[in-house]
Formats: structure tokens, sequence, C-alpha cells
DNA sequence: TTGCTCCTCACGTCACGTGAGGTGGC
DNA sequence: TTGCTCCTCACGTCACGTGAGGTGGC
């Protein structure tokens, strides 16, 4: 359980083992300008870490959601306004759909149970 | 099941009973200039009808999507792609929950069968 | 004729990407 | 010193709303 302690800047809410990017490799990661990385922080469309309150810190998952702001805008045409509802659209579906099945999934072994029971009776009665 | 014929002339998938505007009318209800209007059919975001391939006729749903697509853009700055994009992922939600509502649904009538009989045999044995 | 409709063209404004310019710490 | 980072300011381009201008049928 205990994690080796590394030399690495504690950062909340990264996994260590997980490579973090400045600026400068996100964005060419991305193929973005590092200023409109900059510009899509201000409007809170992408959060990334800090170290020390100065440095940006790009994950992954920061990764990711940049090129699909990027798909977004280049390819689609969408606006950063459309791109924030959009992104929240998306996020709300993914719950949407999760509580939706794990309903169901509830609901057939709910069944599975009462079916076992009834086999049960039958086998007893028969 | 024979309609009334009426003089008003006949629309594909529009009720009869249901209002229908011209450009002008439908454009003081959203508080939306007729020619926005007429830009939004161009780039497919709103469909009226037509009589004799001439003059639009909106209908309620018309307007109602009008009146979201006003919010989307004058309240929350969403550009016109943005507007499709999100246009069809509310529509994606809608069919997605109706399915899902269903299937739980369907479930929840097969399992209150299996309860029946469940209950049917335990009558039956005591 | 008036008031609607249709259309195309063009202009003004605003969002957004990006470059410049100047700073500071490995 | 070089190359990164930070920031603000400003410019160019493009989307989009809307007005003008001219047409045609109740």
């Amino acid at each position: 359980m205990a994690r080796e302690n590394k030399t690495e800047p504690v950062l909340k809410d990264v996994d260590k083992n997980e490579p973090l990017y400045m600026i400068g490799v996100a964005a060419k990661l991305c193929d973005l300008h590092p200023q409109t990385l900059r510009m899509y922080e201000r409007l809170g469309l992408v959060r990334p870490a800090r170290v020390s309150s100065k440095n940006r810190l790009y994950s992954q998952a920061d990764i990711e959601r940049l090129r699909q702001i990027q798909r977004l805008t280049q390819d689609m045409g969408v606006n950063l306004a459309g791109v924030e509802v959009i992104l929240d659209l998306l996020d709300k579906m993914q719950k949407m759909q999760e509580n939706m099945e794990s309903e169901i999934e509830r609901l057939r072994r709910l069944m599975e149970e009462q079916a076992k029971r009834l086999e049960n009776f039958t086998s007893s009665t028969t």
C-alpha cells in the first residue's frame, strides 16, 4: 500500500505515474499554439495543474480534451462558447448512460434471483 | 376516418389544425429578423414548409426550434456550427433516454409476471 | 397602390487565433 | 547566454446578423 516516494512534485488529482507536459510540449502534441492553450485555460475550457502556482502541467486527459476541442473548432467550425456547451452535454450523456445501464443491470440481477427461486419451487413440487 | 376537406393547402407532415406562420409573423414571434430566418433555413437549421414551393410556412415546432437557436446564439454566444451539433446531441440524448426507459419498463413488466408466477406456486403449495 | 413575399450583395461587428514585446527562473 | 516560461496588447480574418435594392403575386 505504501507508495514509493519519488522526487516528483506532489500534485492533487494526478497519478504520479502519468506523464505531465509543459505548455510547449502539450502544444506540439496537439499541434496548437501555446497562446491558444493559455487562452483555453483563461476561458475555463482546460484546467492544467500548476507547479508551485507557476508553470502549467498538462496531463494525458488534458491532452485528450485539447484534441477534442481542436476537432470541434477546426474541423467542425464550432466556437468556444459552443465547445463549452457540447463538452458539458457529452459529459451529461455519459453519466446518464452509466446510470441507466446500472439500473438495467440491477433489474436483470433481480430477475435472475426471482428466476432461481421460481426454479426451486418447480423442482420441489415435481 | 375520412377527415374533413378544408380549403387549406395540403402540407405533408403538418397537422391541419396546427397554426402556420409566414416568415414575417414567425420572425416577430421569435423577435428575429426575417433575413435571419432565411439564413437559418439556408444553413439547414430550420426547415419550414412551403406553399407551392414559394412562401415559407413555420409550424409551432419550427417556432420552438427558432427560440432554442435564439437562446443558444444570443444568450449563450454559441455560433451556428455549434447550434447544429448541440441540437443533434439533444435529439440523441432524448432518444437514448427513451430507449433506456422503455428497456427498464420492459424489465419491470417481466419481473411482475415472474412475481405473479412465483406467487401462484407459493399459494398452490400451501 | 400598399404590404407582404422572394432573392443577392455588402457592410459592420465581434470572436478567436496568433504574433510581438517584455519578464523571470532553471 | 539560450530556451523555456509567464503575462498583456494588438492585429487580421472570418462568421453572422442585418440593411439595401430590386422582383413578383395576393
